[in-house]
RNA sequence: GCCUUGGUGGCGGAACUGGUAGACGCGCUGGAUUCAAAAUCCAGUUCUGGCAACAGAGUGUGGGUUCGAUUCCCACCCAAGGUACCA
């Protein structure tokens, strides 16, 4: 007979549910600790087995810590905002709030049966004005601040202002737009009102500007960079297209710098630390200069190799550089146009996917060596990106492959600057094994001397500079949607203004449709309610627009990753509705200590966080600078698909092992129609999907055979385990345990159904330990030594285990405690009572039950956890394996208390010893403590 | 190509700073209980040979260091994830 699972796990839910058990308090005296999974998006679809693997980690060691004595803050929310809420409401015109709340009301349930140890008090929603609000306060806060490079810090937008006033422009160090004019005080005092705002726009950290987009025209809406994969976006996979459209924009790459060594302090796995690194995407280099021949302009590239300064033999321009059109010469000009246009008419993807094939054009111009005066050609590429560094490279085929496959292919000269190294196949890309050569006042050097020694050159005489290059680029924060969260900002004349900050929240308007509008305007465009006026600061109707002083406001909404950049410190006081949280709350659990979450958000969510939390440290409005000290990836847990084969063009389907030379294709079948012997049930098959009823099965052995492989679990692959179906059958305990024993949690792995009945059964295992037939039974007598040994052996390991987050381990150390103590008869409370609790994270539901049956009152997560007695652990005597030259002979017993010398002594005096010596001398002895002799002859 | 992580039985996976490799679970085999089944319990299970005691091999491959290597070093192979005309 299985334990009563079933009420157990209610009436505890219940019971937690009723009593707030998990509620945690901000003005503790005890140290905090604060757990956070990443909060889900609350999908349609449901939860399946492998959602909860993190939130069960996460609440393990939330429940650990609680029972070690920590004020434990472990929340809970949803990322409620996102697409498919909102193409739901295109199709069926159901308002996305309506389908969302409809999911959330699932999730919660689906949440609840797993026994997790939230704090739901302060359940956060991205999408309920209340939490957009702040949101919303954040994007003006963002707005009104600006980068100081000089204190490499954000600040005000006014002292900005007040600086500008003083002195213009000329000397600020600043982060700001590439075209920023240089402005002079005087000339900042005679700016009209406009023209102020519209300066200003090139120093804030939220701007709006015309900036090459990633335009997804299926999804109408443009893309951050972390969204685009493979020049198609990331969901749905639809074609994306570069595009000028005038958004607003983050400027992260302000804090390319903090972003990249701030990834020192933290504990982060470092596949994910290193994702963020090629990110960012530093380049350590030179800036040079190259004036034109018979120009006016100069060509300024960016180079990581300074050193190669002179093996350059032609420049390659992208084809978008503005210089182009200028320096062309007439004879040509049509070839030149002709190349420009094409490379425009083809879309990222096309020019990703054709990178071996070798275009460009000559323009006709010459620039001119900054050190020897040389003309070197200027050439037209399209492997050179207008978006990275200057848009310009100085080719030096000898030191880079891809300049070097240029030369090759249009039969330019290959110059030779590595002394006793063959560039005649293959540039030298490397930076080692070599010295430079040829090169004037660089001969002789190795490339990281030549490097400096060039800089030092350039910068004399005014050409060129060390410089530093990041890939990271400013993020697009505004999206074509409906569903998300209003840009607070309206629009004076042209001139974004921002909504006084007692106008929030800006309220998502009631629109008709949620399909932009016919004139291609986001679906706010549909709003008919979507003027501001200024005077009696309010939303008004749009028709109203023409009267003085009300505004339209902006259309635009905000990305999905806005809302999921600061909710961790919104859960430190979720209530507060005159600020997103209370200093004080802030200042008391400051950062999370455990994330736990997806490494796919790798570069998008946790880049971005860390961007927002360092802004709003620079303002002083939260404590810490990084916002998660230690992050921890759970991989995911893959479906165990099943197929049969069908032979191509017929209706029949062939067991796997009768496929043969035939050609067939695979159809997934959904895997409860599978057994453990991968045998398919013909029948129920049938009456799955009719269209098998009209099939004919070739078996082998009277059985259908499927195909298994493993994939991730989706609903269109029918190998979706569904969490509930697994409660109703085993509890929660045993789901919780089980997922944990699968193996280490940032391991991806398949779920495997047939394996939980070892979880279960070891559950089962500990219920009867407390009862003899059905019947609660506990001894009060004094254990057993073995007893005590097992107890406090499995709480050593267990707590180690959870500090190390390597559950799977202690799961197993659990049933090898109860095993041993089953096998030794040992009920006794001393026992019993401690291993209780030390089992209550796995498994609270069964612990509070024998807690309760032991006689406490009071919940388990007050009780505190037990701490292992070493004195049980040693033992007396222990059993030595003797080797020789390191091959296990024999085995010797001995008393630990024994010095080296003595075992050593009894080793050499046993007749084995002498059997296994066969007359060769003991060249040494070696005893290690605890483990092993080994005698070396 | 580059970066990161990893490679251990039929399977998921253990092994602390180098110290008896394969814990724990699944599966499999045999047994007990049962009219029978489920459930439960007991024993066995890395491979090869042997009834057995036992012997030999063995942690992707090849070398090295060491009394002793899954663990450290060198070279290579493979897999997963990330990323890429980034100058």
């Amino acid at each position: 007979m299985a334990y009563p699972f079933q009420s157990i796990e209610k009436k505890w839910q219940s019971y937690w549910a009723k009593n707030q058990t998990f509620a945690a308090d901000s003005t503790s005296e005890k140290p905090k600790y604060y757990v956070l999974d990443m909060f889900p998006y609350p999908s349609g679809a449901g939860l399946h087995v492998g959602h909860p693997l993190g939130y069960i980690a996460s609440d393990i060691v939330a429940r650990y810590k609680r029972n070690k004595g920590y004020n434990v803050l472990h929340p809970q929310g949803y990322d409620s905002f996102g697409l498919p809420a909102e193409q739901y409401a295109i199709q069926t015109g159901q308002h996305p709030a309506i389908t969302t709340a409809a999911n959330i009301k699932r999730y919660r349930e689906q949440l609840d049966q797993l026994g997790f140890s939230f704090d739901w008090s302060r359940e956060v929603r991205t999408s309920e004005p209340d939490y957009y609000k702040w949101t919303q306060w954040m994007f003006l806060k963002l707005f009104a601040s600006w980068f100081d490079t000089s204190q490499n810090k954000a600040r005000p937008i006014e002292e900005l202002m007040t600086i500008l006033e003083q002195s213009g422009n000329l000397n600020l160090q600043t982060h700001c737009d590439a075209s920023t004019p240089e402005i002079s005080a005087d000339q900042w005092r005679a700016f009209s009102e406009k023209e102020k705002q519209t300066h200003l726009l090139n120093y804030r950290l939220a701007y709006l500007a015309e900036t090459e987009v990633n335009w997804c025209p299926e999804l109408g809406t443009v893309l951050a960079n972390d969204e685009v994969v493979n020049g198609v976006s990331e969901r749905g996979g639809y074609a994306v297209v570069r595009k000028k459209m005038t958004q607003w924009s983050m400027r992260i790459s302000a804090y390319a710098e903090r972003l990249l060594s701030g990834l020192e302090t933290i504990d982060w796995p470092e596949p994910l630390k290193e994702m963020q690194r090629n990110w960012i995407g530093k380049s350590v280099g030179a800036s040079v200069r190259f004036d034109i021949d018979g120009h006016q302009d100069i060509i300024e590239v960016f180079t990581t190799r300074p050193d190669t300064l002179f093996g350059v033999s032609f420049m390659t321009l992208a084809p978008e550089h503005p210089l182009v059109e200028q320096i062309t010469t007439d004879a040509q000009k049509q070839d030149v146009q002709a190349y420009v246009e094409t490379t425009a008419s083809r879309s990222e993807r096309e020019r990703m996917a054709d990178v071996k094939n070798i275009t460009g054009v000559f323009t006709g111009a010459y620039a001119l060596h900054p050190f020897t005066e040389e003309k070197i050609p200027i050439w037209i590429g399209d492997y050179v990106l207008a978006g990275y560094g200057t848009g310009a490279v100085m080719a030096v085929p000898c030191g880079d492959q891809r300049d070097f496959d240029f030369a090759k292919h249009f039969d330019l000269p290959i110059k030779n600057i590595f002394s006793d190294t063959d560039v005649s196949e293959a540039a030298h890309s490397e930076k080692t094994n070599t010295t430079i050569a040829n090169s004037d006042f660089l001969n002789g050097l190795d490339v990281a001397q030549a490097s400096k020694e060039v800089i030092r050159q350039l910068t004399a005489i005014g050409k060129g500079a060390a410089q530093i290059t990041y890939r990271l680029r400013d993020a697009v924060f505004s999206r074509q949607r409906y569903w998300g969260e209003p840009i607070p900002i309206y629009f004076d004349n042209g001139t974004p203004r921002a909504l006084p900050i007692e106008a929030l929240p800006l309220h998502l308007p009631e629109v008709e449709k949620y399909l932009p509008t016919p004139e291609g305007a986001p679906p706010l465009g549909n709003a008919t309610e979507w003027a501001w006026d200024a005077q009696h600061q309010k939303v008004v109707s749009n028709t109203e627009i023409d009267h003085k002083r009300v505004f339209p406001l902006e259309l635009n909404t905000m990305p999905g990753w806005a809302g999921s950049s600061w909710y961790f410190n919104r859960y430190m006081d979720a209530g507060n509705a005159s600020q997103f949280a209370d200093k004080t709350a802030l200042d008391y659990w400051g950062a999370v200590d455990l994330y736990v979450g997806g490494s796919e958000h790798a570069t998008g969510h946790l880049l971005y966080a860390r961007f927002w939390q360092k802004v709003f440290f620079d303002l002083g409005y939260v404590g810490v600078e990084e916002f998660a000290k230690k992050l921890v990836n759970q991989g995911m847990i893959l479906g165990n698909s099943a197929f049969v084969y069908r032979k191509s063009g017929t209706q029949t389907f062939l067991s796997r092992g009768l496929v043969g030379d035939n050609s067939v294709e695979p159809i997934h079948v959904d895997i409860s129609l599978v057994d453990s012997s991968d045998a398919v049930d013909i029948e129920a098959l049938k009456q799955w999907q009719p269209h098998f009823q009209e099939a004919t099965f070739e078996l082998e052995d009277g059985k259908l055979l499927a195909k298994r492989e493993v994939e991730k679990m989706s609903k269109s692959k029918y190998n979706v385990v569904n969490p509930d179906d697994i409660c109703q059958t085993y509890g929660a305990d045993t789901l919780r345990m089980y997922e944990m024993f699968l193996g280490p949690i940032e391991q991806a792995k398949p779920w495997n159904t047939a394996g939980i009945t070892g979880v279960f059964g070891f559950l089962n295992k500990f219920w009867r330990l407390f009862h003899s037939g059905d019947v609660f039974t506990i001894s009060d007598e004094s254990p057993s030594k073995e007893a005590l040994k097992a107890l406090h052996g499995t709480i050593e390991k267990v707590t180690q285990d959870i500090e190390q987050l390597s559950l799977n381990t202690a799961v197993s150390a659990f049933m090898i405690c109860v095993n041993e103590l089953t096998s030794l008869g040992s009920n006794q409370r001393e026992i019993l009572e401690p291993l209780t609790i030390l089992l209550s994270p796995f498994a609270p539901h069964i612990c509070e039950e024998l807690w309760a049956l032991l006689g406490h009152e009071s919940s388990i997560v007050e009780a505190p956890f037990p701490e292992a007695n070493k004195q049980y652990l040693i033992e007396s005597t222990k059993t030595y394996p003797i080797s020789f030259n390191g091959k296990v002979r024999f085995t010797l017993d001995f008393d630990l208390s024994a010095d080296p010398k003595s075992i050593e002594a009894m080793v050499l005096a046993d007749e084995r010893t002498q059997q296994q010596l066969a007359g060769k001398a003991v060249r040494k002895v070696i005893v290690v403590p605890n483990k092993i002799v080994n005698v070396v002859c």
